[in-house]
DNA sequence: CCAAAAATTGCAACCGTTCCCAACCTCTGT
DNA sequence: ACAGAGGTTGGGAACGGTTGCAATTTTTGG
């Protein structure tokens, strides 16, 4: 059974002094005499004492903790973004509480309940693709909680948010195709409710366009982010009468699926089909052939959005100002041809 | 500026009630007249309230919070035992902080302490590979709070442990190479300071003997799991004057690098060197050659670990069992010569 | 040597909830 | 009409720490 914790209280009985001055002690307040203090210290480290963050936190109406709501851990961008932020969070002394909502606005919507219930100090956000009514968000404006949208980010607040180029990305994503010679291009988009997706989706039509590429529909499918329906619906382009010979995927993990379809159905690649993809996920350089993508400063992002966060607890500042961080278009095999290759180190 | 969060105070005054009563009311606290407890919610969802978790946390002692200490999320393996973690923590009721130590003893002590202070109900551990000493963890246990270690455990404390059979493991991998017709078996080592490293090793070096194949230092590498150095001792082993046939690696980063330093001095996998891994991380099927590994339940040692801990919250029962999930050999093609292949389908 | 200033320390209220206990109200049944 | 039962409600002490203000002690200087 739990037993009980060291108080300030009991290191004050101990030592015959009143809870204020062990605390007064404790949290390095000037108005305590330093023989007093050290007595104190050294009795808290002897019984193990634990500053309770409950009372402190109910006690000065603060945290020190902020809150992050992503989407799922399944590939290692989250994960990475997430280092970012501890990284700037604990520097700044604050707790984090991630919560995962698994692509489900539910358990977003529940998410934030729990982190307001947490009382954190702020909140960075990336968006489940399902999400699509933002109140639960806006609750947190209402009572003051700073916000900071990150990745998956919404139209409809006007807060700060970091996100990546994504129709820049795209764009050049596309370009490179072209410029290899690709004439049908087809995309594996996102759901239309992610904004990341319109962006992507928009910055690949705006490519096809400036070259005078026709933009073909039935080469445009948007999907929902599940991996099994990849396969399903590159087996479909694949098996369409002029099959595309270019392939521009939303992100690695699709992209590296459809490789996967494509080499099983007896594709080339880049010979028949050259792909791209975005993120630059570390698996895309160990796949076979190695995946030409969008690179994102993935950890960057992190500590760029924690910093803004924490910028606005601290500083009160709330310009909803965009960052928008630089992507790099990094060329591997997958849209390399042979006797382009040059020998990977 | 953070503004006043709603309480039951406001709610009471609102109503003309008690703060007893409203906090009755939303807590489906039998004794309240349903009428007033039906005017409270509808009052207290008006106003966003939201309960103030700390104040709940400080008046019952106990925080319904487990915390989790893990190295890092380099790899997918620990974001995805988090999954798993939070899978049965959630239904339970339970929040998960998460706390990373990027391999430092230091910050794994520092995470310690701030899961102290934040009254963890129980404690869920994977060990840095730095940490040698206990104490830090100790105090849990002195405190009364329950933990589970998992993935990299230790010998020095007396709890509940979640653990693949890691000997068992290596020993099928180990032997799987020798029955491929491969002598002089290399190994890339995790530090001694690890159990798991010390589990893995033995099961290697026990196959071996079983088929009385010489145990030959130079080729056994324990090294610090930082990925540089891979390159380095392949590099080293593979300008042996005899280098190695086979290779088992302590776990798919590991021989992830691996594969890629091999090949690219040339060498042929399976032919020249055949290669095994740990972990079957979802990289391991994508890298060409694809990579023969050990695979581990993953997702269920978070969910097992979970409900060892939560059992022992609940329960109290504290057996400190050993529970030892199987582990499964996966054969991909870095260890199958093509003759013995079949399509992938 | 004593008053006043400075350094320490203690008191008590407060943060938001829970929960025990007592008080109250409203029905019963006689 | 009234005692007791049972359902409801209010009061107030925790929980552990912070903090403004008052009280106490020490120091300092005339």
């Amino acid at each position: 059974m739990k037993k009980h914790q060291t108080t300030v209280i009991d290191i004050a009985k101990e030592l015959k002094l009143s809870k204020s001055t062990v605390s007064r002690a404790l949290t390095g307040h000037p108005h305590v005499n330093p023989q007093t203090r050290q007595s104190v210290l050294e009795l808290a480290q002897k019984m193990d004492y634990q500053r309770n963050v409950f009372a402190v936190s109910l006690a000065n109406n603060r945290s020190n903790t902020i809150g992050v709501i992503v989407p799922e851990f399944h590939f290692m961008f989250f994960p990475q973004v997430i280092l970012g932020i501890q990284e700037v969070a604990k520097e700044a002394g604050y707790h984090v509480l991630i919560m995962q909502s698994g692509e489900s606005y539910e358990a977003e919507v529940a998410n934030a309940k729990v982190l307001l219930a947490h009382q954190v100090d702020g909140v960075l956000v990336s968006l489940t693709k399902e999400t699509l009514n933002f109140d639960h968000l806006k609750v947190f404006q209402r009572k003051g909680i700073p916000i900071v949208f990150f990745n998956r980010v919404c139209d409809d607040m006007e807060v700060p948010k970091v996100v990546v180029d994504d129709y820049d990305g795209a764009f050049r994503a596309t370009e490179h195709l072209i410029k290899i010679g690709r004439k049908r291009i087809a995309h594996l988009a996102g759901p239309h409710s992610l904004l990341i997706s319109r962006k992507r989706l928009n910055g690949y039509l705006d490519a096809l366009r400036k070259y005078d590429i026709p933009i073909v529909e039935e080469l445009i499918i948007s999907y929902d982010l599940t991996l099994e329906k990849v396969a399903i619906y590159m087996s479909h382009l694949l098996s369409l009468p002029q099959p595309p010979d270019g392939l521009f995927c939303i992100n690695d993990p699709t992209a590296i699926k459809a490789i996967q379809v494509i080499k099983s159905k007896g594709f080339a690649i880049p010979q028949d089909i050259a792909v791209v993809g975005f993120s630059n996920d570390y698996a895309s350089d160990l796949i076979e052939p190695s995946l030409t993508t969008v690179a994102q400063p993935v950890r960057e992002i992190g500590k760029t959005a924690a910093r803004l966060l924490l910028d606005q607890i601290e500083n009160g500042s709330d310009k909803p100002l965009i960052r928008q961080l630089n992507t790099e278009l990094i060329i591997r095999r997958s849209t390399q041809v042979e006797e382009k290759l040059w020998l990977s180190k």
